[in-house]
RNA sequence: GGGCCUGUAGCUCAGCUUGGACAGAGUGUUGGACUUCUAAUCCAUUGGUCGAGGGAUCGAAGCCCUCCGGGCCCGCCA
């Protein structure tokens, strides 16, 4: 029971009202209330007016006088503004007993949008030759919040990494290790992923436009990969899962988890695609172009102006796209699931991560399919995206069943890009793996641990190291989380590297930071609060905005699971945080004489230290004790 | 040439889905607050023709149209 309540019931009598005065049915909006107009405010008088050719004001008059009878318990007080709206306000001397009681429950927060339905979600994916860089977090950030999000609001939500094993970029490094002379172990110190990355993978590109035999070589490689019995084939199994076994340990360090590994390479072998391809020419989505440029190959034409996608070459080889369109209908449930499953690791939340395998003699099946999918990828990849998403509405007569979830990339400040040895010409610069131009994953989590240990340290002196090293690292973890989820979709991240060192003002260490502060004041009262009060004595300023923040929390989960936006869950931490700093700036908790007092602010302070860890918990971001 | 995204304070961004009450934060500037529940904090100060123009509306940062600036994508590569 919180703020929500209150505006269904608001929207409800306010309904009742327009069919007792016999007015036009429009959809109206009750909302919180920005300014300082009282609590929940409506704008149906705007939209009457137009129908009832009144001023809004005078519609406004009429809607709060017969508003009247509904007055009671949480909303004692109705007012038709000048303007136009008509404001509410809430009786917190029961309001702030109903969001008290409801927040410290280890249910707040949780709502029931998906009843249980299943929806997966890719993300991650990222190619196994090299190690993760910062444009790589942004993808596991928003995938796994995103997921974590849908979990809360009663979604079987179900996580997948797809492995693209028999790419071209595996080819690089295979032919790197096999006919470039590359070591198949790294220098000391180093991880194997980001040998691949920074020297195997690197180094071989450059050597191409000066050796073109090895360019026929790559080719010969990429072939070898999809016959499963090649040597080519098996040893880069190897060396692919020594890269991925790396890069999932950055993914589990910034908290991720998945529920299974997919293959490309087991995808194609499983012939799933002949499966699909056969159904795209029944239900006449590709056809045999006869002449022009694309002569003897399948093609999905393309909408209006845009060009037509080969599916399959001239040659009969099936292009990239005709392994993204298996995977996707796989995904939905479409075709019969060819998979057996194996235990890969048991992460550190307890949760199972299984891969895919094609051997039969494998202990089990699983499902990871759904009706609905969401896969996060990069919005460079919308074109292709768009096509998928074409198919899988047709395949499942279901616009909405494949939702790609774009986003924009992060690229680098000049001055960054400059201490990586690259003159932007002070312009912000895209990352790029082949030319070695980027900001590893790794490395800037090291350096934000380094930097708020040295932080935690200054302040708590006699805390030991292990302790501190875990405090240093939730709050790198947050910091990078955080920064990576606060912004809209749509948006640029230009990285820089000094900026992204900031652990004040809009930052996780900011919201961990009241956390901590709430923490101290708990333990320092030295009693367990008591709930059984009435919480009549809350009536200052800074008590009633800090109630009514908490009593928001749901009102955000709901926005951000219905629009898969993350960063709606960011900015209320930011909100809540800077209410509660409000708040202990001037409202003493344990000085005060009154004992009553003292105990119901103290479940305030209680209530809004789980509040603002459910919150956090959302975004995958722990919230310590000190800091 | 076509498609997608973007333009709000010096800088980085909310607000736009659902038009309505003085356009909000952070950072930066300048000044102030630690014998007090931790100053990773707080308070004050400074700062905006909401890219430009037009349209519909009683009313536009938001909706429609045109233009301008910036980014990304458009291979029988993956």
């Amino acid at each position: 029971m919180t703020f929500k309540i209150l505006l269904e019931e608001i929207y409800l009598n306010i309904q009742k009202i327009i069919d007792e005065l016999d007015l036009p049915q429009i959809s109206f909006v009750v909302e919180p209330t920005k300014l300082n107009f009282g609590d929940v405010t409506c704008n149906v008088s705007f939209l009457l007016a137009k129908h009832l050719k009144k001023k809004p004001y005078e519609v406004a008059k009429i809607i709060s006088e017969k508003y009247q009878p509904y007055l009671g318990k949480l909303i004692k007080k109705v007012d038709a503004h000048q303007s136009g709206y008509i404001n509410f306000f809430a009786n917190y001397s029961q309001l702030n007993t109903i969001i008290l009681k409801a927040s410290v429950k280890d249910d707040y927060g949780f709502l029931d949008l998906g009843k249980k339905s299943r929806i997966v979600i890719e993300h991650t994916s990222v190619n196994p030759n090299k190690a993760l860089h910062i444009g790589h977090v942004r993808n596991i950030v928003l995938g796994d919040t995103v997921a974590r999000i849908l979990r809360q609001t009663n979604f079987d939500v179900k996580v997948l990494n797809y492995i693209d094993d028999s790419g071209l970029q595996v080819a690089d490094i295979i032919v790197g290790f096999k006919y470039g002379g590359f070591s198949e172990n790294p220098p000391p110190g180093q991880k194997f992923d980001q040998y691949c990355g920074d020297v195997v993978y690197v180094k071989t590109t450059e050597k191409y436009s000066s050796n073109p035999d090895l360019e026929e070589t790559r080719k010969k490689v990429l072939q070898s990969l999809e016959d499963e019995k090649s040597d080519i084939a098996k040893f880069a199994e190897k060396i692919t899962k020594k890269v991925l076994s790396d890069q999932l340990k950055t993914c589990w360090k910034l908290s991720a988890s998945y529920d299974c590994l997919n293959f490309e390479s087991q995808i194609i072998r499983s012939g799933l695609w002949k499966q699909v391809f056969e159904k795209m020419k029944e239900m006449k989505l590709t056809h045999l172009e006869k002449e022009g440029k694309n002569a003897n190959c399948w093609v999905i034409k393309g909408e209006k102006n845009e060009e037509d996608k080969v599916l399959v070459r001239s040659n009969g080889t099936a292009t990239y796209i005709a392994k993204d369109i298996p995977y996707a209908a796989w995904k939905l449930g479409l075709l019969p699931d060819p998979f057996y499953y194996t235990h890969y690791a048991t992460q550190e939340n307890g949760k199972i991560l299984w891969q895919t395998t094609l051997d039969k003699s494998t202990e089990s099946k699983q499902d990871f399919t759904a009706d609905k999918v969401l896969t996060i990828i990069d919005s460079r990849q919308s074109r292709l995206q768009k096509i998928i998403t074409n198919l899988m509405s047709k395949f499942k007569s279901d616009e909405k069943a494949y939702v790609h979830l774009g986003y924009e990339s992060v690229t680098l400040s000049s001055t960054t890009a400059k201490t990586l040895g690259i003159d932007t010409q002070g312009k912000t610069t895209q990352m790029s793996g082949r030319k070695g131009l980027y900001v590893n994953a790794d490395s800037i989590i090291d350096l934000l641990e380094k930097k708020t240990f040295e932080e935690t340290k200054k302040r708590n002196p006699e805390l030991d190291e292990k302790i501190l090293q875990q405090i240093a690292h939730d709050v790198a973890i947050g910091t990078i989380r955080y920064e990576m989820i606060k912004q809209d979709l749509d948006k640029i991240i230009t990285f820089d590297l000094s900026k992204s060192m900031s652990l004040e003002g809009d930052t996780a260490p900011y919201i961990q930071y009241t956390h901590a502060r709430a923490s101290r004041i708990l333990e320092k009262a030295g009693f367990v609060p008591n709930f059984g009060v009435s919480f009549e004595l809350l009536d200052n300023e800074f008590e009633i905005a800090l109630i009514k923040q908490i009593g928001k929390f749901d009102l955000q989960i709901v926005d951000a699971a219905n629009n898969f936006s993350p960063k709606v869950i960011a900015r209320y931490c930011y909100t809540l945080a800077v209410t509660f700093n409000a708040f202990y700036e001037h409202v003493k908790v344990l000085d005060d004489k009154n004992k009553s007092l003292i105990n119901e602010r103290l479940c305030l302070v209680s209530s809004f230290k789980s509040t603002i860890h459910n919150a956090l918990g959302l975004l995958g971001i722990l919230s310590p004790n000190m800091m």
